[in-house]
DNA sequence: ACACAAAATGACTGCTGGTCATTTTCTGAC
DNA sequence: GTCAGAAAATGACCAGCAGTCATTTTGTGT
């Protein structure tokens, strides 16, 4: 106890003076080794693969021991959706031009969404597999974690960016009212990502019943294919 | 060389009597105890989850040692796909009572599918995740066995029943002629499984370039949710 | 009873994700 | 300069499992 007491008052004896500078620094430097990390696993694992590449690998590729990346990741998973961040950040960026082009009409926004996603398919093809096989290490992933809460984030801003190019074309009139924007966002990404039948099954992740989205995806089918009335 | 002689000389002398009927008893046998193990692997699988199951679990589920597994499956990925296969087999079975219903138009039918998938989702939930696995499997399943064969031989002929499910609806006048059916049947059936993004990546197993479903996909979208021009 | 083939066994190997006691490096205090 | 304690880093080690293979058991025809 009180030793205890000792200890608080030298840490709060740390406050100034350049200790509290070197605290910060070293916070930064922990945060670029992640990324030097995350720099090595990229090209280990794109290369090799996920599954052949070894977490040996990546730490040599780091120039680190195998047990420092365990000071930074929790586990292999882990750093696989450390990558998957990125992938999505990639994403994010490129959807947020598009967003802000004032050219556009909301519709034809949604057009070139979709040749943004082929061309991110094909550009960054490792990058797209890193976001294919998000189901798989996301279920060896602790839930707990903040990198894992980042890609669920992340996640949810690409539905968000999604919804707002509806929205703006709702708004220049150029879709219609009637829409839910909610779950078409959904199901375009979901349909590219795969992460709609993920979520049938974890029924997680959405306030809407995943199986509500499917639902509408068949109403949005049945509508596009109809043969008219009259 | 002789000794082939010999050899081939008594193989011809088995066709009569009862030895031919025994190799064909060995062979239904082989065919049983194959099907007993992807039971055993089933109820393993299912219950441990892919990553957690172990072949040892397996072999004694089967009442096998767990050499004997790999005189009837070359992998562990390959038994999952096996499994897989019952899962396709299972939408198969049900999509052909759909398509027969003869009370019910193509536009009708096509609505009936999502409902149709949303109760297998949840009605059988570990099939559905033996479906969504597919992709993890594949990568590390010999492509030259049988087994990975056989799911490509039933994918495809899911495929094919909601071309016909389509086909039948521009038949009866339901639907309009100028759809392409193939496009639409694997964005529906790749919407649900997953299998659409995947063959974005793999370019594989499909005539048509998969981008170019993708750009279909975005084309039925903005149909639907366009506002009407007059 | 024998010879041969097919089926089955289970001890063994190689590999890898993850751990942890130990060592090295950094930092502020005296 | 040097000492003590914290933070960072190491790498030998462990546990667990997919897959193998020399050996044994079983089935079959002569």
């Amino acid at each position: 106890m009180t030793a205890g007491h000792f200890l608080t008052a030298r840490s709060q004896n740390t406050v100034n003076g350049a200790i509290m500078g070197i605290a910060e620094r070293r916070e930064r430097e922990k945060e670029k080794r992640r990324e030097s990390i995350i720099d090595a696993a990229e090209k280990v694992f794109f290369s090799s693969g996920f599954e052949n590449a070894t977490m040996l690998d990546v730490a040599k590729k780091a120039e680190l021991s195998k047990g420092a990346l365990y000071l930074y990741f929790q586990s292999k998973n882990e750093l696989c959706m450390a990558i998957l961040n990125r992938s999505l950040k990639i994403l994010v960026s490129q959807m947020k031009n598009l967003l802000r082009n004032s050219e556009l009409t909301g519709l034809e926004k949604i057009g070139n969404l979709g040749k943004l996603f082929i061309n991110f398919s094909q550009s960054q093809k490792d990058h797209y597999k890193a976001l294919l096989s998000y189901r798989e290490h996301k279920e060896h992933c602790p839930d707990n974690g903040r990198i894992f809460q980042n890609c669920k984030k992340t996640n949810k801003e690409i539905n968000s960016l999604i919804a707002a190019m509806l929205h703006s074309g709702v708004e220049d009139g150029s879709i219609r009212q009637d829409i839910d924007q909610e779950k078409i966002s959904i199901i375009i990404w979901g349909n590219f990502s795969g992460f709609l039948p993920s979520s049938i099954l974890t029924e997680e992740n959405l306030k809407i019943a995943p199986a509500e989205v499917m639902n509408y995806f068949f109403e949005l089918v049945k509508i596009a294919i109809a043969k008219e009335k009259e």
